[in-house]
DNA sequence: TAGTTAATTGAGCGATTGTTCAATAATTTA
DNA sequence: TAAATTATTGAACAATCGCTCAATTAACTA
C-alpha cells in the first residue's frame, strides 16, 4: 500500500494554489486545473475528491507560504517590529508583480465564495484569524524588547495591522502608487513604535 | 421614437446591482439576472448589449448610492469629520446584514475580474479613485473648520481612510466582531482629529 | 514470471454558460 | 384603421462546466 503516485502532492497543490490565487475559485475551471497540474480528471478526483477540496488545500498552502515569508523577514531583520514592516513592504509592494494576484488569496476567497461552499468560507476565516494571532505574538515580542510602548494592547494592534495589510494590498492594486503606499506603511509603523 | 420600454431602466439596473454585488460577476448567471430583473434574454441584450455592460452600469449605480449615503451622513451630522465617521460606522457595521455583501462591490470587482474584462477593472479603479477624491474634499472642509490640524496632508489622509474603509469591511466579514471594529473606527478618527 | 492490486487515462455525461434570432406583440405613424 | 416600426419573447445554439467510470497501464506480491 505504498505511495506509488507519479505526482508529487506538494508540488501539485502549490501549482493549484498559484492558479486559484490568480483566477479565483469560479474563474479557474477544472480544465485550467488539469493543465496547471498536468493531471487527468480521473486522477485528480481520485486524489482530491472535488474542486472545493483542492481549493481548500491550496488555501492552506498559501497560508503556509505567507507565514514562512513573514518568519524569514523577522529572522533577517533580527527584530520583530522591523521584520514585520519589512514583511509588509515585501508583500504589498515588492512581490506585487511576481505574485499571481496583488490581492490576498484569503480575501479573494472571502469576497468571491458564498454559502454554497461554507467550508471554504470557514477555512479562509480561520486562516486569517491565525495570521492575526501571529501578528499579536510578534507584537508581544516587540513589547518585551521595548520596541513598542509597554501599555500597548497587542490584541488591538494586531487587528489594526490586519486591517492595514488587507486594505493596503487592495489599495496598491487600485492606485498602482507604490510611492504613496510605501509612505502609508511607514506611517503605520511609526504610529505604533516608540518615538 | 419615444421611450416605450415597459421596464424602468433605473429600477432594473439597481436590481442587477444588488444581484451582482451579492454573487459577483462570474457567480451571477444570466439566468439569475433574468429572474432578478424580470426580463427575457432578448430584451436584456437589446437594452444592454452584454453581461459586462450591465455589470458596468451596476457598478456606477453602486457608487452613486454609496456616495449619496455619505452625503446624507455629513448633512445629518452637520460636520465633515463626524459625518465621515458616522458613514464609516454605518457602512461597516450597521448595514452589514441588510447589504447583499459585507464587502465593497468595487473591491469585489477588483478582486474577481481579470484582464478578460479590462473595462470593468478600469471602471472599478476609477470609481475608487473618485471616492478617495471625495474623502480628500471632505477632509479639506474639516481642516477649514478646524476639525483637523492645519498642517494635515488631506491627500495622504484620504488614502489612509480609503485603506481603512476597505480593510475594515473585510475584517468585519472575517471576524464578525462589531465591538472591536467599532473601537478600530474610533481610533482611526481620534488619530486624525484635533485632540 | 504470473497474478493481483493500485494508479492513470480520456471519452463523454448531464447540466449550465452567455448569447442569438425568428416569431410575436405592442406601439407609433400615416 | 392600416401599415410601419419598435419591443419583447423564449426556444435553442455552441461552448464550457464539474465530474464519472470503463478501460488501460503500471507497480507490487507471491
Amino acid at each position: 500500500m505504498a505511495n506509488v503516485a507519479k505526482y508529487n502532492r506538494e508540488d501539485v497543490i502549490r501549482k493549484a494554489m498559484l492558479l486559484f490565487w490568480e483566477k479565483g475559485f469560479n474563474g479557474a475551471s477544472t480544465r485550467d486545473l488539469q493543465q496547471a497540474i498536468d493531471m487527468r480528471p480521473g486522477s485528480i478526483y481520485a486524489a482530491f475528491g472535488s474542486k472545493e477540496k483542492i481549493y481548500s488545500e491550496a488555501l492552506e498552502c498559501y497560508s503556509k507560504e505567507m507565514s514562512s515569508i513573514l518568519n524569514r523577514h523577522i529572522a533577517e531583520q533580527g527584530s520583530p517590529l522591523t521584520g514585520l514592516e519589512a514583511f509588509f513592504r515585501n508583500v504589498v509592494i515588492d512581490r506585487r508583480d511576481s505574485n499571481p494576484s496583488e490581492v490576498c488569496m484569503l480575501v479573494k476567497t472571502l469576497s468571491e465564495v458564498n454559502e454554497q461552499h461554507p467550508d471554504l468560507l470557514e477555512l479562509a476565516r480561520e486562516l486569517l484569524k491565525r495570521a492575526e494571532n501571529r501578528f499579536a505574538e510578534i507584537l508581544q515580542q516587540a513589547r518585551t524588547q521595548g520596541e513598542i510602548l509597554p501599555a500597548s494592547d497587542t490584541g488591538i494592534l494586531a487587528k489594526h495591522l490586519q486591517v492595514q495589510m488587507i486594505g493596503l494590498r487592495i489599495y496598491m492594486k487600485t492606485s498602482g502608487n507604490s510611492q504613496a503606499v510605501s509612505e502609508l506603511i511607514s506611517s503605520v509603523f511609526k504610529a505604533i513604535s516608540i518615538k
